[in-house]
DNA sequence: AAACTGAGTTCCACAATATGGAACCATATG
DNA sequence: CATATGGTTCCATATTGTGGAACTCAGTTT
């Protein structure tokens, strides 16, 4: 993750202040970034007037700020497959009674932009905006499978190969073995690589030109289905991906005007 | 807006790329904009690199990029009310049945970091991260009420005042008194101000110290409740408001080590 | 009380970086 | 085929960011 200038200096500080899972002081943040004092300091203060970051005056903290969910808010809605996906998604839910994911790859990481959650009501953010490893996860390797050389070259490389279980494909050639074979095959599977007990059948969402867009899932546990019932469902998962690419490429969003009030709350 | 620099610079293309409330072409963006054309395309440029914006080749158009919505659920998380607030929202919908809002102020618009809606089940990002007028919406009132008063100006100064219905108050004169009547009597109303027929009653939330934190509210409709029925809920909301603030105060976060994969998402 | 410590903030000469006019290229359009 | 339009690249210039060092202001220690 190396510069783009200033843009990508402040990108990296404002990833450090986020990886902290708590608001941080200067200090702990200059420990552990390059940069030196003044520097630092000075994009602390720029990304705080932004609103990018939040400082907290009493403790002296930063934090990542509001202006980001504001902005999140509008890359979700348009740059994300969600609203396209969400009554698909619906469906699927429905129909298996299971967990239901939807994520896109994101500087080699899978994160989950929408979610089903066949028992308990939904929680916002506590779903979109998780990340998750892709080595190890259905989606991330379905996702993965579908990259162009150059682009999978670099998600290879950011890869960290933690050995969650013993089942972990750990390794770059594990890895790509399974990669070619879900590309043959047209869906991943995670037996028991991330979590134990948490298994999963997922589909890439690809364009009809085939340019990788993202990836849905099933997950279970192996308490309560085994593996072949799982994957039974999978020529269901493939349809529903299928249908969500498409609709993707069809897409349009309704002409607005630049300044979009447009999209109004109702509520005070 | 204006600069901070580069980072400033770099933020407002990135407001003007999300005030499209869909993606844009590089020549649309260049017309709305006052930066020159290779400028302008250098900051697209860096920005699509970093993930703050995405790119689709297909169609050629920018939009707000998906490692937002990751730095967002960071913000989320730590610098929003959201995580603190929500059992109590969670009471006080249940308890009144009505729509609940909790927003926190973002250059001088208003924030919804959380809702409940009374009757249907909830949808994700479209309720956090959208924004509203400060102005004539109840939560906006109760929080400029308790802006210090630099803060105050330059809030008073990003309003539009524009006059959404024949209630709505479309001055600064008349905003100011009505801020002064809410600091004394310590509850705002939006008596259909913003839209016809919906009316609430909204709560600054405050430190022990007086700093304003973010607002609650309920919402109602003049069809299914009287402004008085509404009114009877004042002091239920004034409550949880200050409950949601002393719990704001004591909050520490658990403590984490640096780069948190701490919080992983159950599924694959 | 005076000296110390360390976090946080400001300064300023220097150098790296952003700038933007103009030229260039590729794809639609007449 | 010519022309316009939208998008991309170049490069000399000067604006901007840089970071070492000096400073300020608690809170401690001697």
């Amino acid at each position: 993750m190396a510069g783009d200038g200033t843009i990508g200096k402040a990108c990296d500080v404002l990833d450090q202040v986020a990886a902290f899972a708590r608001p941080v002081r200067f200090g702990e943040l200059l420990e552990h970034s390059d940069f030196p004092k003044a520097t630092l300091y000075r994009f602390l203060q720029s990304l705080t007037n932004q609103g990018m970051l939040s400082y907290d005056p009493d403790r002296q903290t930063y934090a990542p700020g509001l202006r980001l969910v504001r902005l999140a808010h509008a890359a979700w809605t348009q740059s994300s497959l969600a609203p396209i996906a969400r009554p698909f998604l619906d469906a699927l839910s429905r129909e298996t009674g299971e967990t239901v994911h939807l994520a896109q790859l994101d500087s080699g990481q899978v994160l989950y932009v929408d979610k089903r959650n066949a028992t308990q009501p939904v929680e916002m953010f506590s779903q979109a905006g998780k990340v998750g490893p892709a080595y190890c996860t259905g989606v991330g390797k379905a996702m993965m499978a579908h990259l162009e050389p150059d682009q999978l070259a670099k998600a290879l490389s950011q890869q960290s190969f933690y050995r969650f279980t013993d089942k972990t494909l750990a390794s770059e050639q594990l890895l790509v073995a399974d990669l070619v074979a879900i590309r043959e095959r047209g869906y991943a599977v995670d037996d028991e690589e991330h979590e134990p007990g948490i298994i999963c059948v997922a589909c890439p969402v690809l364009t009809e030109g085939g340019r990788m867009l993202g990836a849905i899932s099933i997950t279970g546990s192996t308490e309560r289905m085994s593996f072949a019932q799982l994957q039974a469902w999978v020529p269901r998962v493939r349809r529903v991906a299928d249908q969500i690419g498409a609709e993707a490429q069809s897409w349009r969003f309704p002409e607005t005007r630049p300044n979009g009030n447009s999209d109004r709350m109702q509520g005070t």
